[in-house]
DNA sequence: ACCTGAACACCGTTCAAGT
DNA sequence: ACCTGAACACCGTTCAAGT
């Protein structure tokens, strides 16, 4: 009953790629990329598996176009104006945050240099870079090094979110699983270890993630006063 | 007739876990992610897949062990005993060189925070932050920030690797591919990417991988004279 | 205790056939 | 031009049955 009346839905609006992109999207967040399925798919559609290859070439293209409208969306909402650095900040906290509401965009999906996604991100950030006085040829291992560690971040977080939903745990219920298996490892081979296992379970993501930020930017900084 | 010889070969050491993982590691190294099946891997080993079950709980498992069987032989290969910085820098590039050689470490898969493929890592690194006299609570940070990075170019290679293998191109042809379309993207949307596209082609992985470790570094050394 | 291999409930993708 | 839905060639995982 539950199924027929969703598959049952008229359709009102004729299948359309976005109407895809969104309707994946909506899967993607509630989920994750297990749960986005072709059946699963064109029944919330109310169409067949066969009509969605008519808008997208195959799930790894449906997948990326879903990545891009969300990074679009993100990169459009912040528009900031500040120093450089600020600009940097604002950037790669909406990255954070638009991980953070759909962690599927983790994982090797948007690095994909081919063109969409990473693209976009690597213009931001690149012409805050250029705006920040690097020496043209130092700005592409600078930019390499914020992407990387953006990205990193990011599928991270990704990959703690999937954990702990696997485990059925919310994610600080996992983070404290975590930090107590940490906190009986042997104190001989993993002093360091053991010594971070409490900051592992009261920690911020997103303060720590910033402070990364500022680490690189630091770095910047030195490497201009020489 | 191929098929039989491979899968009529005698089974003459016992099935193990261990087997197991070495005969999924060269699975892996040859065909991807996408490659292990359990039906390759019990074609592989000569056995059923139900068999492979005794042994592992399930496929996630196994690309965990697999990962952790790699971490850890290149983490035992790289015991240096110099400066903290370029232990840092090894460690770093100990990984950078196994993940190039072994591509689907990339991926959410060491990130898991669970407990092994990771934590070695996250040991090796903090021992040597540790060593560099930061201060107890900047550790957490500083690691992370690197930890982040280095696995970030390795979600990134690996990315690389896959797309390129996807389109059935070497590795240059592809990076040639890319940096041919960023030079024909609008230049007035895309200004950063257009400048760099060059870079894209021509520039050595390895190299700019060092060059960010060395920028993350000099923020730290910046953080400590303050 | 360990292994076998058929069976189950799925996938992504294709394609003849419809409108 | 766009959609339908059955069919194909796979998956991971389970489990009764064997040794």
């Amino acid at each position: 009953m539950v199924k027929k009346s969703r598959s049952s839905q008229r359709r009102d609006e004729a299948l359309s790629r976005d109407r895809i992109i969104e309707a994946s999207i909506a899967i993607l967040d509630s989920g994750g990329e297990a749960g986005l399925t072709f059946r699963a798919l064109s029944d919330r559609l109310a169409t067949g598996p066969g009509a969605i290859y008519w808008h997208v070439a195959n799930k790894s293209d449906l997948l990326t176009a879903a990545c891009d409208a969300i990074v679009d969306r993100a990169m459009a909402a912040c528009v900031v104006d500040a120093t450089p650095e600020a600009n940097i900040r604002a950037v790669a906290l909406a990255m954070f945050d638009a991980i953070d509401a759909h962690p599927w965009l983790g994982s090797p999906r948007i690095s994909a240099p081919g063109q969409l996604p990473m693209v976009r991100l690597l213009e931001r950030i690149g012409q805050q870079v250029g705006a920040l006085g690097v020496p043209r040829e130092d700005q592409w291992a600078i930019v390499g090094a914020l992407l990387h560690y953006i990205l990193g971040v990011a599928g991270q977080n990704a990959a703690n979110g999937k954990l702990a939903r696997e485990q059925g745990f919310d994610r600080s219920k996992f983070l404290g699983e975590v930090s107590a298996a940490w906190s009986a490892l042997d104190p001989d081979a993993y002093p360091f270890t053991r010594s971070v296992a409490g900051q592992m379970r009261d920690h911020d993501d997103r303060v720590d993630f910033v402070a990364g930020i500022d680490l690189i930017l630091g770095g910047i900084a030195r490497l201009q006063r020489r």
